[in-house]
DNA sequence: CATATTGGAACGGAAAGATT
DNA sequence: AATCTTTCCGTTCCAATATG
């Protein structure tokens, strides 16, 4: 069960449903919930309030720094948004949903800002595609943008990189496979696009690419720019997999550095060819989605004409 | 009609800023 | 550094409206 098989779930109430997508982004602010839920951010807070009374339901993060560094929120926050995360009393109604244990993890202070991030890429995706469904009211337009949208958040997308070494693992030792998978890159989300996937990386980290990336891994370990690259090559090549991978900063310099560093990894590598990647500031993305689809039609169109 | 959703206004917790 | 004050960002209560 991802995602979109808990939004608009009619089996589910709108409590449930919150709690269900908080539990799936780890951390959402009240705003990016009510996109994806397609109801106003006052419900939001009047589902949150009364879920609250029947226990810790939802926990509420205070406003995240908005210091020098530079930050994904929109400019009418002088500080942050809250972002909500899941409670202790939430946790068997989400095992029920979902039909499988639930743990929860403790979530740092930085990771406020970085959930953040990627769930916006969600947000504007899912915006685009309901506007082209034709409405943001029409409940119709939300459902339809949904068939065409997946998302997968990182702990789902591992496990279809897993998923796909696992033929390759069966043959080696236990040891060998066991630091294999550690080595394998845990992206921090994968979207698939009218059947298009995309692997997703989210940095907030500042303009040195060669300084250890601020933001550790979900097994706590930390890494470059350049590491995460050379992993995704050691990830993706021998699996075949041939989805891009986005990379979004909100800053401009570091993602002209990031461009920089890929072509670095590339020179110091000697394969034939290199899954693709592209280097966006918040709402650049876009643009890579589109133009993905486009191409992907005409192939469509090109082979049809056969 | 019942339930789902939104609106209005007073209230509150946490962080930033000011003052001692 | 400790305490007070202000600001930000919701939160809460409850009534009004929409929807099936």
């Amino acid at each position: 069960m991802q995602l979109r098989d808990i939004v608009s779930n009619p089996y589910l109430t709108r409590g449930e449903e919150l709690l269900g997508i908080i539990y799936k982004l780890r951390m959402v602010s009240a705003e990016q919930l009510s996109v994806i839920m397609g109801i106003s951010k006052k419900y939001v807070f009047q589902l949150k309030s009364d879920l609250n009374k029947e226990g810790e339901m939802v926990l509420t993060h205070y406003n995240t720094q908005r210091g020098a560094r530079r930050v994904p929120f929109s400019p009418e926050y002088k500080l942050g948004p809250r972002m909500y995360s899941l409670g202790p009393s939430g946790r068997a109604i989400v095992e029920a949903i979902v039909g499988h244990p639930v743990y929860l993890k403790k979530l740092t202070g930085r990771q406020k800002v970085h959930y953040y991030g990627v769930n916006d890429i969600l947000v504007r995706t899912l915006q685009h595609l309901i506007k082209e469904e034709g409405g943001e009211k029409d409940s119709m337009a939300q459902l339809q943008a949904w068939d065409r949208l997946q998302w997968l958040n990182s702990q789902e997308a591992v496990e279809i990189i897993n998923q796909a070494w696992t033929p390759i693992l069966e043959n080696r030792k236990k040891k060998e496979e066991k630091e294999t998978k550690q080595d394998l890159i845990h992206p921090d989300s994968r979207i698939v696009l009218d059947g298009q996937g995309f692997w997703l990386e989210y940095d907030n980290g500042t303009e040195q690419i060669g300084e250890p990336d601020s933001e550790p891994d979900s097994e706590g370990k930390v890494t470059t720019i350049y590491d995460k690259m050379w992993r995704y090559l050691l990830t993706l090549i021998p699996i075949e997999n041939h989805d891009p991978i986005i990379w979004v900063t909100p800053s401009p310099i570091r993602r002209d550095n990031m461009k920089h560093t890929w072509e670095k990894v590339k020179e110091e590598s000697s394969y034939k060819t290199y899954p693709e990647m592209y280097f966006c500031t918040p709402g650049e993305e876009q643009t890579i989605f589109f133009k993905h689809k486009l191409a992907t039609q005409r192939c469509l169109e090109l082979s049809e004409t056969y």
